[in-house]
DNA sequence: CAAGGAAATTGACACATATCATATTTTTTA
DNA sequence: TAAAAAATATGATATGTGTCAATTTCCTTG
């Protein structure tokens, strides 16, 4: 039986476990603190929105964005962005200054809002930090890759299999947690309509995969869902 | 009437006009040639193999490759890098230190195998180069979620027509080009079977939108795919 | 130039999943 | 606490597209 946490789904949640700010000299950081706005979101709410101007970028201190690309009425989740997140660093090329995505709070969210100038200048000027810029956007651009994967090559099962697992392991970090998250949103997640997603769910729990009780998801066969992932 | 360059297709080509080569200083260029290997590469042969240690970054001096995720033995591409792109940046992180993806040749190839360890090393001393390079990540990130919402959003005329004028806008850069590609090639591109590669192509044929005879293509009313890419 | 093989094409069919309609349960709010 | 609204659930149906099989065309090679 594998450990819930090192479950290794293609997923939705990057590792994250880069913090290129760490990188920066006290003068460098208090740069930051004395330019820095934070703000709180409440659940649901736009932090950016795709083709707005990226004057600053997005620091999550605390909560869970959603990371979604908007097209002729559709949405896709790119990713979901944990604490510890940054999101606009695909407006840091000057001829890019507008989101290339929207991102909203999924729970109440707490962000700090940096000037983007400033992170350009101190990629310029502190090569360990761009160093670590460059890492943020490369577990980015992986995990992106593996969640591409897995919503044009998997079906249903797998699709479901795939972000129950990417929960439990990566965002919840344990095989017992409470999904805020409607149907609707987990549908959204998967990428399928919102009645495939209760039917799977069903059959899941049919099979002894998983258990739910009211908004209580828990994971019962992990190595199960593993196989469905890469089958199904 | 829009000019074929100038439409704006979600596609599979990001448009690559950063070099961050050119940022380096003379010394630091020499530094590069004198560790470069320069290697040609055959039609279909592969150029990077995902999961093997990535000690080099690929430089494509001359050639197209195709770069694609593998998984339980299926294959997504991801996007076709032309000249002047840099494959294996995704590996800069010393944690993240294997292909990611797999690359092989779409024609043939000349590429320019860099140390992998030198371009952490010039990312480390040169902000203007270390900026660019996160430029191009940023650049191949967005084109991979132009591409990643085409593949799971949009239906097979929407995803064919997305890529005829990704070919003709952003490759071949004219209305009227030679495909190299088979039908099976076009299919894995579009992200469907053969068959209904060659039914979409074929209505398209009929509704007057292209043309094609034998290898070579040409697209007859840009915007009329450029409207079904959006609707269909 | 003929033979063999690959690629392209066409049609029939299967199947996964979205959509729609409707029912039930849960939550919100007045 | 009743009424309204939202979320969840379930069944029937529609549809897009993949798969399979068969045929034709094109290209290679002896």
């Amino acid at each position: 039986m594998s450990e819930i946490q090192n479950i290794k789904a293609s997923c939705t949640v990057p590792k994250s476990s880069i913090h290129p700010f760490e990188y920066l000299t006290p003068d460098q950081k208090e740069i930051i603190e004395k330019n820095k706005v934070v703000i709180e979101y409440n659940k649901g709410e736009i932090i950016a929105k795709q083709g707005t101007f990226t004057t600053h970028i997005i620091y999550i201190c605390e909560g869970l964005a959603k990371v979604y690309y908007e097209d002729d009425h559709k949405s896709l989740i790119l990713r979901i962005a944990p604490t510890g997140s940054l999101i606009g660093l695909t407006s840091l090329p000057t001829n890019q200054n507008v989101f290339q995505y929207t991102a909203s709070a999924y729970v109440d969210t707490e962000v700090k809002l940096i000037d983007i100038n400033i992170i350009r200048q101190l990629i310029l000027e502190n090569g360990r930090f761009a160093s670590a810029i460059i890492d943020v956007l490369c577990e980015v651009a992986i995990q992106k890759n593996g969640r591409f994967f897995c919503l044009t090559h998997r079906q249903a099962f797998g699709k479901l299999a795939d972000i129950i697992l990417c929960l439990a392991g990566n965002i919840f970090k344990t095989d017992k947690f409470e999904l805020t998250l409607s149907r609707k949103e987990l549908a959204e997640l998967a990428g399928m309509s919102t009645e495939s997603v209760i039917r799977t769910l069903k059959k899941f729990q049919d099979d002894g995969l998983i258990k739910i009780t009211g908004k209580t998801f828990e994971v019962i066969d992990a190595d199960g869902l593993m196989r469905i992932c890469h089958t199904g």
